[in-house]
Formats: C-alpha cells, sequence, structure tokens
DNA sequence: TATATACTGAACCAAATGGTTCAGTATATG
DNA sequence: CATATACTGAACCATTTGGTTCAGTATATA
C-alpha cells in the first residue's frame, strides 16, 4: 500500500534517490547504515506497492522508479480537500441563506 | 506523521467522515465495530498527524478535520514527480545530443 | 447529590514492522 | 571449474501497532 510504504523515513528516502535515476540494490544500500539485507525488504516493500520495479541486470538488480501510485496517493488525497471545501460551500451557502 | 497516518485504512475513513462534517468522537465510533477506545486511539494518531483538532462540547468531544497537512503530503508527492520529470527532460537532452 | 453519558488512560495481547545474521542462489570472472 | 560479487530467503529479535477490557474523569441530567 502506498501511504505505508511512504510512512518510513528510510523508503521516502530510496525513492527520492531513485526518482533522480536507476540505482543497484547495492548502490542504494551504499547511502545507509543498515544491513543490505534491510534495504532489500524496503525495496521488496516498494516494489509491491509498485513504487519502484527491479529489473536484472548482469548481476546486478536494477531499481527503477515508477510514479503511477504517487498519482493515485494525490489523488486520495485531493479528494479529502474537495470533500472538505465542499462542506465549506455548503456553510457558506447556508449561512448566506439566513436571515 | 502524516502517511504513517493515512497507511490505516479505518484512519483514511474516519478522515473522510470528518473531511464531510464535525463529529463527536462517539458519532465516529458508530460507524465501526471495533470499540470506541480503539476509535479514540485512531483519533490522537490523527491528532498528533495535526490532521484532526478536537474540542469539548459540553459532553462531547467534536472532532474536526484540518487539511493543512495533508498539503505537505501533496508537495512531498509533488516532489518525487519533479525529480522524475527532470530525470526525464535530462534523459532526453541527452538523445537528442547523440549523433 | 446521585446517576448516566462520553470519552481517555492503563494494562494487556497478538500481529506486523524494521532490524539483525547467516545460508543459499545467480551471475561474472580468474 | 573455483571463487568473488550481488543479492534474497529464513530464522530470529525488539519495538510498534491495532485491538481488547476495565477503571477513572468530565460533564449533563434526574
Amino acid at each position: 500500500m502506498v501511504f505505508g510504504s511512504l510512512a518510513d523515513t528510510t523508503r521516502r528516502d530510496i525513492l527520492r534517490r531513485v526518482a533522480g535515476r536507476e540505482l543497484s540494490v547495492g548502490e542504494i544500500a551504499a547511502s545507509y547504515d543498515i544491513s543490505l539485507a534491510a534495504v532489500s525488504k524496503h525495496l521488496i516493500v516498494l516494489e509491491r506497492a509498485r513504487l519502484v520495479t527491479k529489473r536484472r541486470e548482469g548481476k546486478l538488480q536494477v531499481v527503477e522508479f515508477a510514479p503511477a501510485p504517487l498519482n493515485d496517493a494525490a489523488k486520495h488525497i485531493q479528494r479529502y480537500r474537495d470533500i472538505w471545501e465542499s462542506s465549506l460551500d455548503k456553510l457558506e451557502a447556508y449561512l448566506k441563506s439566513q436571515p
């Protein structure tokens, strides 16, 4: 799930890096103090949320950013704001209708 | 943290409801099969993320939606897309420069 | 003042999360 | 073929999370 994936600081940071350019799992892991296995698990989470894809390139696993789920997340957020806005509109209409 | 708060289905649902109109803790809890205490805890999470505020009104605690942190979250998301777009632009420029 | 209503805090529990290490697999290289 | 590199899976551990129940507090009402 997208919001769940974005809930972790390390994962958000990884996502920012791979949005800039494709990186191998090892290259990504080099930026963090945690084990390679831990980074690999973070990448699996991001992969399940379809925020990244992986492909083998020789002995490397190359991680590529996939923006689509972010659009869904943004729509989700926009929806809350739309509901909020429309409730404000209703309130305004009501106040205007008052004597 | 905003993404952490949005990571839970029940909390997203609560947020959708209170975005439409102010509700008491009890009114919110009536919509779910979990205990009032569990709903109260979800609301505390949303409150810590500043996605809602609470105020006492008689014996009710009234929950109000607060949209500001959603703007931050949306900016966060937009940033990933911006990085992604600029990396695509760079790639395009490179390809154009190729013989 | 006593009682009912509307929560919240505390103690507890099971499952999920984020980390570890170590063993195993896939690929490249000497 | 043997070895090094680049991961991934499995087992494990501590902490967090989402739930429970029960006791306690704040407010309204009979």
